[in-house]
Parts: C-alpha cells; sequence; structure tokens
RNA sequence: UCCUCAGUAGCUCAAUGGCAGAGCAUCCGGCUGUUAACCGGAGGGUUGUAGGUUCGAGUCCUACCUGAGGAGCCA
C-alpha cells in the first residue's frame, strides 16, 4: 500500500511517517552522491533529501536527471529539520515521474532573475513562482474576506450584467461588443444596476469584473478588473464612509490572521498593515486643497493646486503619504465627479462623495457616494452630461417609485491586492492581467 | 494622445566607432548537507526592422516596430 497523500503544506502533520505528495520538482542540487530536489505541489515547497545508497539506482538516477518542472509523485518520509526553511525535509524513498522536461526545451522560467516582459509573456507558467502563488492566495483571501464580511451584515449577493446597452458614466471609454447587430458594451460598473436591487432587497452587493477601455499605462491600470461594489438603501455619506472603514480594515485584519506566511514570501512590511484600524482619517476636499497648497509651499509638489479640480496621481500620493492609514477624502466638487451623485444640501456645489486613498502612496482604491435622490435633479443632470435620456429610463424609474436616498462605494479588487501585498504594480495582483499592450496569455 | 527610457545567446546583462563577451539555463565531468549551492569543460548570435554616414556600426543619424515608466483618465 502507497504512504498517505498530503500536500507539502500540510507536511507537519506527518513527522516521522511515509507519505506521498504530488507535484513538481522546482529545483535540484546536487553534492556528489547526495541530491537534493526540491518538489512543490500548490501548496508549497519541500526540499527532499537523497543519499545513493539509501534509494535503488533506478530511483537515484532517475532524480538525477530531472529537470526543472517535471511532474512527479514522491514517496519519502517526513522528517523535521531546523535546516530546512520550511520546518521539514523528506527523505525519499521512491520517485515516479509523470513527465520529465526535455531538455532541449527547458522550462524558461529559472531561478535567476527575468525581465517584465518576458515573465508577462509567460504569465501562465509565472504564476508557479512562490511569489505569484502567494500573491494570488492573498488575492482569493482578500475576496473571500469582502464576501463574508457583506454576507454577515445582512447583505445579498446580485450580480449585474456584464453586457450592457450604453454607458454607465459616459465620461470613460467602453468596449464595444457586437450582440446580434446591436451595439452593445462590456460594463464599466455594475452600480447603476444595484441601486435597483438595492431597491429591491435593501443592502445588496456586486463582486464581478469591469472594463475600461482607456489608454491607461500606468502601475496602477487594467483594462479588465474586479471591483466589489456594496449599495445600501436609505444609507447616508456618513453611512458609506463608514461601510468604507470597515470593509477595510476587515479585510487587512484577516489577510494578517490568515495569510502572514504568504505575504512575508511577498516580502510585505507587515507592521505597516497592523496599524490599520477603525476610524480612518477624514478630510473634506476643502481640507485637501489647503494641505496640497502647503506641500506646493514646501516644494513637496510640482504644481499649485487650485480649488475645483480634481486630484491628480501626485496629489493623492502626497496626501496619503502623511497618514499611516486610509485617507477619506469627502466633498467633491460635484463637477469633477459622476452625475449620479447627490449634492450637499449644505453647499450645492460639492458631491456628497468619499474617495478612500491606501498609504503608502496607494491612491484611490475606494471611490463611493450618496446618490441622487430627486428625479428632476437626475434628469437635469443627464441632460447636461449629455447623456441618452433613453437609456436611462430604468434608472429614472427608480427615482419615481418610492425614491429614498442610498449610496455604496466601488472597491477595486487588484488594487486592494497592491496595497495590502505592498505590490509594485497592479499585474501581479490577477492570475491574468489584461492591460494596454497585453492580452496574451 | 503626450513625455521619458529600453530592445545584443533561451534568460539577465556587458562590449571608447576597431576580433560579439560573462553569469544563469541546457549538456559532459567533480563533490555526502546543499540553500538563487559550488568547481572544471562544451554547445549556443541575422545585435528589434529598414535605410543612411563611415575604410569599418551593437555603438552615430533617420524612419518604423515592440515594450516599460509616467501624465491625463480612473478603481
Amino acid at each position: 500500500m502507497s504512504p498517505t497523500i498530503t500536500t507539502i503544506a500540510e507536511i507537519g502533520k506527518h513527522e516521522g511517517q511515509p507519505v506521498t505528495i504530488r507535484g513538481w520538482l522546482y529545483n535540484l542540487r546536487e553534492s556528489g552522491k547526495l541530491l537534493f530536489p526540491i518538489f512543490r505541489d500548490g501548496s508549497g515547497q519541500i526540499q527532499g533529501v537523497v543519499p545513493k545508497n539509501a534509494v535503488s539506482p533506478e530511483t537515484f538516477d532517475a532524480l538525477k536527471g530531472l529537470t526543472q518542472e517535471s511532474s512527479v509523485i514522491v514517496e519519502g518520509k517526513v522528517r523535521a529539520d531546523k535546516r530546512a526553511p520550511g520546518g521539514y525535509e523528506l527523505d525519499v524513498s521512491n520517485v515516479q515521474v509523470l513527465q520529465k522536461v526535455s531538455e532541449s526545451d527547458p522550462y524558461p522560467i529559472t531561478p535567476k532573475e527575468h525581465g517584465v516582459d518576458f515573465l508577462m509573456e509567460h504569465r501562465h507558467l509565472w504564476i508557479r513562482s512562490p511569489r505569484q502563488a502567494a500573491i494570488l492566495r492573498v488575492r482569493a483571501e482578500i475576496i473571500k474576506a469582502a464576501r463574508d464580511f457583506f454576507d454577515d451584515r445582512g447583505f445579498t449577493l446580485t450580480d449585474p450584467p456584464i453586457l450592457t446597452p450604453a454607458a454607465c458614466e459616459g465620461t470613460t471609454t467602453l468596449f464595444p461588443v457586437d450582440y446580434f447587430d446591436e451595439q452593445a458594451y462590456l460594463t464599466q460598473s455594475g452600480q447603476l444596476y444595484i441601486e435597483a436591487t438595492a431597491m429591491a432587497l435593501g443592502k445588496v452587493y456586486s463582486f464581478g469584473p469591469t472594463f475600461r477601455a482607456e489608454k491607461s499605462k500606468t502601475r496602477r491600470h487594467l483594462t479588465e478588473f474586479w471591483m466589489v461594489e456594496p449599495e445600501v438603501a436609505y444609507a447616508t455619506l456618513d453611512d458609506v464612509m463608514e461601510l468604507s472603514e470597515g470593509l477595510i480594515t476587515f479585510i487587512v485584519k484577516r489577510c494578517l490572521e490568515k495569510r502572514r506566511a504568504d505575504l512575508q514570501t511577498i516580502g510585505r512590511d507587515i507592521a505597516k498593515l497592523e496599524k490599520i484600524d477603525m476610524p480612518f482619517p477624514r478630510i473634506n476636499y476643502d481640507e485637501a486643497v489647503k494641505m496640497l497648497q502647503e506641500g506646493f509651499a514646501k516644494g513637496a509638489l510640482e504644481n499649485k493646486f487650485e480649488w475645483g479640480g480634481d486630484l491628480g496621481s501626485p496629489d493623492e500620493t502626497y496626501l496619503s503619504a502623511l497618514f499611516e492609514r486610509p485617507l477619506m477624502i469627502h466633498r467633491y466638487p460635484a463637477k469633477v465627479k459622476a452625475f449620479y451623485m447627490e449634492p450637499d444640501p449644505q453647499r450645492p456645489d460639492l458631491a456628497l462623495c468619499v474617495d478612500v486613498l491606501a498609504p503608502e502612496g496607494y491612491g484611490e482604491i475606494i471611490g463611493g457616494s450618496q446618490r441622487m435622490a430627486s428625479h428632476e435633479l437626475l434628469l437635469q443632470r443627464i441632460h447636461e452630461h449629455g447623456l441618452p435620456e433613453e437609456a436611462f429610463k430604468w434608472y429614472l424609474d427608480l427615482r419615481k417609485f418610492g425614491s429614498v436616498p442610498h449610496g455604496g462605494f466601488g472597491m477595486g479588487i487588484e488594487r486592494a491586492v497592491a496595497w495590502i501585498g505592498g505590490l509594485e504594480h497592479v499585474r501581479e495582483t490577477i492570475p491574468f492581467p489584461r492591460t494596454l499592450h497585453r492580452l496574451y496569455p
């Protein structure tokens, strides 16, 4: 009978026992009649130890000539060893090679360094690297945490359509799709639709992909990215801000609890994440402008910020660097924000909106607002923005049949992963990133 | 769309206008505790493409292609 099948992550439970692991050869070091194969199985890595006189000649020879990423089923005995990074080593007794990678066409990603373009071209293989696997586990944890957060608070998941008949917001560029000879577009936000489901179910959220055909070429942009968007009936801007900081705090704490080892693999400065707690600092747009102008006076910013404009990327970086927790900036001028935002009753030139900026220069990870409740004003705004009234007929209906104050926000998953993982670029936060110049693999 | 930078071996990079090289990967050999192991050897090139200047171009000039970083826009 072959030994118990287990995973490398669970191998500590089998100390002193024979086990079978099924995976791939990550690397092989050899020292004369002693082999040190490192195996990986998706859950982790473990080093095997193979003295020539401890195994059959066939097993030794099979391992000795094995190439990187060859698939193997390995039997061996688990042994605790202080020298091992994971705490355990495997005294290999037998190896079954399912496929040996050809020497004439070896695995392209070597243990040495590679350039971004090469790695992106081999993204389907790059994700096998320990760091990339750790990032994807952190991503999965963030998504699960976000869903748990809403599920535990009485929210209902209501997924909006991906194919839409018209622009949600009209400002950004959309990917056109031929829909049986009709012009359709890939969604750029589910928000308008979940405003409808919020009127049906009270507290709702959506989680899904969104598409922006913007020619953005920065470390913060993908053309296809995932958003979590909650929407709550009867919510005010204050409710939206509370929900935002609650969600972010919950996610960070969950990652520290469950994915600490992965964060360490990625090289994250965990002390910075441990400082994340409620409440988040809140400043309004007027205060932000004052701080930016002070920053310019001190020479920390290149351009003098004038009241009335939207915050640029360098502005956001400057402001968020002043705080250790995510920064909430609320009540921007209405004219730089989306048409559907409720005006501030105290100052109708301002919108009841909030942007949440992650610390350490990661910029905006959440954008939210209280939505406009008045049918008359919404119709006026649609006209002012030159949007086709016909396309928004259903959206206007929400203001005809029992309109209530309501609000919500969208959180970009990839930006959240980039911040929590301390990553340079969002392209590493999703299995197969889509950017301006990247559609393969 | 604009600005900046880059493209040389499978990969990462070097080469004053003067014989195109190193490390890794692959192959051969050595080593019983290696940690991106190490040591010795071998094979591996249309220098992104097309023109031009020059006795001579990887190097200088022009155009184009591809990519990266940033701006704008945004999550």
